[in-house]
Formats: structure tokens, sequence, C-alpha cells
DNA sequence: ACTAATTTTTAGGTTTGCCTAAAAATAGAT
DNA sequence: ATCTATTTTTAGGCAAACCTAAAAATTAGT
């Protein structure tokens, strides 16, 4: 098994590796809130452990094994967000560094059967979607609120900047993520904009709009 | 806060101290399964965050915080044990590795969503008391099977024994805690009894009625 | 291309929690 | 009461995961 704190580099090395050919060992610090010779050190022992492969210099990311497990710990990390909000009455703003500890509790049992008691759901409270107990997870198309064509609509599935103000913000606003949210029209002056949700109608920032995403068909 | 090494430490002392003045550095080695000076090491420590009163060659015990804080990692335990069992189908015998890692997560508001979420359950799945978010438990009269006068009868709070193999043999014979049970009959010749438990009558060893404690009235 | 700035690694140190082996204290037996 | 056996502590070490400071490699500017 691998310690909470190489699960934690996991973590990390995924969420940066998007796109990205090789992740930098500068990059690492920063997200973990270590210093960089810590993150060599690290790197060396998940190469040792082949879950990542590492060339001095160049940088790291993880390897085929490596992404398993990174999805294990989302999927749990996800698993216990959905609980919190759902069951336990945690707000989106406050489920984050719970769900932080409940990510490394090994018991592939006990995900599985708390999957079951949520009834599989396939995203967490952010709109992040939820890998399966294979590691694979809906990829549908996410796009900004503020990208939608006048008078389309979709479904609120996510935000992007997860601030406690923000959630808070969105939380006073009645602003819910499944909801139906459909774009009304754009302010040209200062890229604000109208929009319908639930039957309600309300005004919304520039800088909000472009922090929710919404899926659509 | 305190590192789950600690924790574990602090648990351990507080199980062994029942009734005793002090705990032996041996006990608490065997209970942990570690060595003695590593107990020592850690009686030190405990000593100096006032969590324990350490007297060299003598032994150790908690002090008033030490047992205030064992007091919450036991309500942790115990309230994880009935979820896994009423909530996620887990059986007895398979809640106490993962609530062992469950009870070790710091966030009081969890703790205290859980406990209402599970509608304030007095006791664990084995029987035992959950100690409120103030460290108060109900302490009941818990007496053995075979101790009840023959006709008295009970309700079956907790097992002694805890091992896969015992906790299996209840679940087959459906003798499940908050069960009522009655002693009927003692046998002379081997200590088995005849029992009356939801209304069907059963015979079990000598073995089984000392593992089983009960409530009277 | 060469030097300066940045990034990354190495070297050596700290803390936590464990270990073994030896020394010291306590308890038990006669 | 003394000697032996057991328990406990001390001393010194090890691994994990972090750190600082110095050295090495890479990247960037002109």
């Amino acid at each position: 098994m691998h310690s909470i704190s190489e699960e934690n580099y996991i973590k990390a090395i995924y969420h940066l590796q998007e796109g990205q050919a090789l992740v930098s060992t500068n990059d690492i610090a920063g997200r973990m809130k270590t210093k960089a010779s810590s993150v060599t050190d690290m790197l060396k022992k998940l190469a040792d452990k082949k879950l990542a492969e590492y060339i001095p210099y160049k940088g790291a990311r993880l390897t085929e094994n490596g992404v398993l497990c990174a999805n294990q710990i989302i999927r749990k990390h996800r698993l216990w967000e959905v609980f919190l909000v759902e069951k336990l009455d945690f707000s989106w703003d406050e489920v984050h560094d719970v769900a932080e500890q409940l990510e490394h509790i090994q018991s592939p049992k006990l995900t599985n059967e708390l999957d079951k008691f949520l009834n599989y759901p396939k995203h967490d409270p952010h709109g992040d979607p939820i890998p399966d107990s294979k590691g694979n997870y809906e990829k549908y198309t996410q796009v900004a609120l503020g990208d939608l064509e006048i008078g389309q609509q979709g479904v609120l599935t996510g935000v992007v900047n997860t601030s406690r103000d923000f959630l808070r913000y969105l939380d006073k606003h009645e602003i819910k993520l499944g909801a139906q949210i459909q774009l009304l029209e754009i302010e040209e002056f200062d890229g604000s904009c109208r929009v319908k949700s639930d039957g309600r109608e309300l005004y919304i920032s520039k800088q909000t709009v472009e922090s929710l995403f919404v899926k659509i068909k």
C-alpha cells in the first residue's frame, strides 16, 4: 500500500499533468506546499514504485499504474463529498478538508458500499465526475455558462472557482448544481448576464458567469 | 492536535486502565504490538502533553484530559461502526479495521452530523455504549449471560469475544444484539445452557454463554 | 554563444515513531 | 535478605518525510 504522503503526491501530479507532457518539480512543490527538494525525494520514490516516470531535471508524469491509483483516490474523495453534502448537511464550501482526510481510508468494500448507498452518483457536489471502481468516468462536454448561445439552456454541473466566498454566494442566491439554467441576455457593457434558473430570473456578473459550467445536450 | 500514533496509545491506555490504578509499560506494548522501549518513549510524550501521568518503572494512567480525548476517539469509532453496519451492510466482524481508520478523522462537525444522521445511537453493533459529544455515556449494568438466574431475562447488549468465527456463529444462529434473551436451564455436566431468544429455544455452549453480555433491569 | 537567472538536485540535518541491545530498577523465591 | 528473573529504561540506530543551504543543470537574455 501507499502512504498518505505518496497518495497526496500522486493526486497532485495527476491534476497537474492534464495536457502537460511532464510536470515540473516546482509545480508539484507549489501545489503541495512543500519545497522542491522534498518533491525530488518523493519523485525518486514514486519512480522506484513504478507509479511515476521521472526524468531528472526534466519532470515527471504518472505511469498507467499511477493514474489508476489517482483515480481511486479521486473516486473516494468525490464519493465522500457527495455523502457529506447529501446525507450530513454539509455545504459545498465545508466538504473539502474532510474529504481530503477520508480519501485515504483503505477499504475497497467501504468505497463500493458507499457508492451503492449513495446510488452510484456520477458527479460530486462541484459537478466533477466520479470514477467508477475501474477508474472510468463520464467525460461529458462542459461549457462555460457564458459560452451558451442566447436562449440556450443547460444543466449546471460545475464550478471553476471553489473559494468559500464564491460558494456562499451561490448558496445565497440558490444557484444549485443540477439546476436547469438558461442564458437570456448578455449585457454588452459589462459582460453581466440575465439568466433563468428554476423559473427565477436573475442577473449575474461576468465573473460568476465565467466560473460556472453547464452540461449541454 | 494529536498524531494517530498518540491517539492509538491513548485508546490502549484507556481500555487497560479500567479498574487498574496504573497501567504497565508491558501491557501497553502487548496491546499495541510494539516493544516496551517504544512505549516508554510515547509515555514521556503523553506526559509532556498532560494527557497521561507517568511514573517511571511504575506505570501510567490518563489524566482527565486524556480520558476526554479517549472518549472522543471511542465515540467516533463506535459511531462509524453503527454507520457501517446499518447503512453500508457491513457485518459485525468486518467493521473493526475500517472503524480503526475512521476514528482518526478530525472534524467535530463530521462526528456530530454523523451522530445526528444515525439518530443518536446509544450503543454500537457490539452493544458497547457510545459517548456523547461531551464524553458521557450510559453505564448500564451488563452481566454475563451465564450469571442470570434461571428464568431471568435481559436484553443482549454485547459480546466479549469478537473473533470472526464467533461473530459468524452468532449471525448463523440469528442471535442478535438487542434481542430479548431468557436463561431457561444450565446443564450441570458441561455448563451449556438452554435459552429462549425471540421466541425460539436454543442450546448454547458454556463458552458462548460466557462471551455474551445482557442488560438487566 | 556566453553569462545570468532560474530550476532542480544533492548533502546534511530535524522530528516522529519505531527498533535492538545493554543497563538499571523492581519483584519474586528461597 | 539475597540472589535471580522480570520489567523498564536508556542509548544508539533506522526510515519516512520534511527542511535549509550549496552545488549542478537548465533556460533565457542579449
